[in-house]
DNA sequence: TGTCCACTGGAAGGGAGGGCTT
DNA sequence: AAGCCCTCCCTTCCAGTGGACA
């Protein structure tokens, strides 16, 4: 066979056992170190729906990547195998995807159509009537169901807490079928934002996750690293390496998972057996440039416009800047480019989103007579996304534009 | 001690885009 | 076609504010 350009990396044995599934934070595995009294007492708990009772609510509180979501799949594939008969309906839903009273309803009634016509659109109708379809599904046959709300915090923290209030009482409402909800939450303190009732009847169960530490990292890599790799292809320091760095960082899972996913990559790419501590370290940057880079491509072109404009100051020695700085660059850019520019009410908002996604820090300050304003910085590598912004078509008109250097007098 | 700056961030509301109901 | 309803993105309006300075 002729030679092709792809021959040396095809040639190059693969380190991965098989796919790399394994690794990814959506996978489940059969067994989750240091998660197995969790998953019992989880399990204690909604056991009574077999019994075509209605389970306690239950509420979970932990980090990101401290297991939660983990653990409350892993129960589902268990009602899975032990429910032939589907008298358990266990529903997933992440509320930070669907982030609206509308969507979540629309999303649980949705479940329960088969039928594509007859599904609840995902605008149109009043809330009222889409909760009025889903509680006639619902009760058209005897059955309990189990909703669970990951990233509970984020729907209350933007629409109040009347959808729970609702999804709580809508046992009155059903007279065959039984709900049960577990919310999921990073935020311990997000039930503060409730109604007394609404909390009380949500927490009748609370589950509380804590981070991993180093060592119980390490054991999760070893569980993983035994499924995803042939012998020797993970040593032991490397593991090592991984877990202490992820434990540095709150000790999340998935974060130690992509890391050990990555370094093999990297491992694989340069023709190495094996991974090694050059390797770890390379991903840990990889991982933390691609995920700004991620972000940053999906920004709308207003927020890019104002990132942008934050880092022309940056790149002229302007580090720290004021909203109102900010604004006066991001109209100069907007002229430019022929985009029509946002009110400084908006743009206070987006510079919140970017801060809020770790773009930039921005913080209020108080500058006495100077007034008080937030106080901006980028966080992110100049060069790096810059050069992302600039493949953005519709700031083409911006591309290599620098900013004149201001003149201070003193 | 009070003033006053440059905003902050809440509230209300408009209107576009989607889609059902009658 | 007219009338609703929902969400998203945005504008307008504005009371409130931390702290350097007079």
């Amino acid at each position: 066979m002729e030679e092709s350009i792809f021959q040396p990396y095809l040639a190059t044995k693969s380190i991965f056992r098989m796919d790399r599934e394994i690794l990814r934070p959506s996978y489940i595995p059969d067994k989750l170190p240091h998660r197995e009294d969790h998953i019992e007492q989880l399990a204690q708990i909604l056991a009574q729906a077999l019994k075509g009772e209605r389970p306690s609510n239950v509420l979970i509180f932990g980090k990101t990547g401290t297991g939660k979501t983990a653990v409350v799949k892993y129960i589902e594939n268990e009602f899975r195998k032990a429910d032939a008969a589907r008298m358990v309906h266990y529903l997933y839903m992440n509320c930070e995807i669907v982030d609206t009273p509308y969507g979540v309803l629309q999303g649980i009634g949705n479940r329960f159509i088969e039928n594509f016509n007859q599904r609840i659109p995902f605008t149109g109708l009043s809330t009222d009537r889409v909760y009025n379809l889903l509680v006639e599904k619902l009760d058209e046959e005897k059955r309990v169901v189990i909703i669970v709300l990951d990233e509970i915090d984020k729907i209350v923290l933007k629409n109040g807490d009347d959808i729970l209030y609702q999804l709580l009482k809508i046992n009155d409402d059903l007279s065959r079928a039984r709900v049960s909800l577990i919310g999921i939450s990073n935020d311990l303190k997000f039930t503060e934002y409730l109604d007394p009732r609404v909390r009380s009847r949500l927490s009748d169960e609370k589950m509380v996750f804590p981070p991993y530490n180093a060592e119980e990292l390490r054991d999760i890599l070893t569980e993983r690293a035994r499924l995803a790799f042939d012998n020797g292809a993970a040593p032991e320091a490397a593991l090592s390496l991984i877990a202490a760095l992820a434990a540095q960082e709150h000790g999340d899972a998935r974060r130690a998972l992509d890391l050990l996913r990555v370094s093999a990559e990297l491992a694989e790419r340069n023709g190495d057996d094996r991974i090694a501590e050059e390797h770890v370290q390379r991903a840990k940057n990889k991982i933390e440039l691609d995920t700004v880079i991620e972000a940053v491509k999906s920004l709308p072109t207003q927020s890019k416009l104002i990132l942008l404009g934050i880092l022309l100051n940056e790149e002229v020695g302007n580090t720290k800047l004021t909203t109102g700085e900010v604004y006066t660059t991001y109209r100069e850019l907007c002229r430019r480019t022929g985009i029509s520019p946002l009110t400084q009410r908006r743009v206070t908002d987006l510079i919140s989103e970017l801060d809020m996604l770790g773009l930039v820090h921005a913080r209020v300050r108080s500058f006495g007579r100077g007034g008080r304003t937030k106080e901006i910085q980028a966080s992110v590598p100049l060069l790096d996304v810059k050069k992302v912004l600039e493949k953005d078509e519709l700031l083409a008109e911006v591309r290599g534009y620098r900013l004149k250097v201001q003149t201070t007098l003193i």
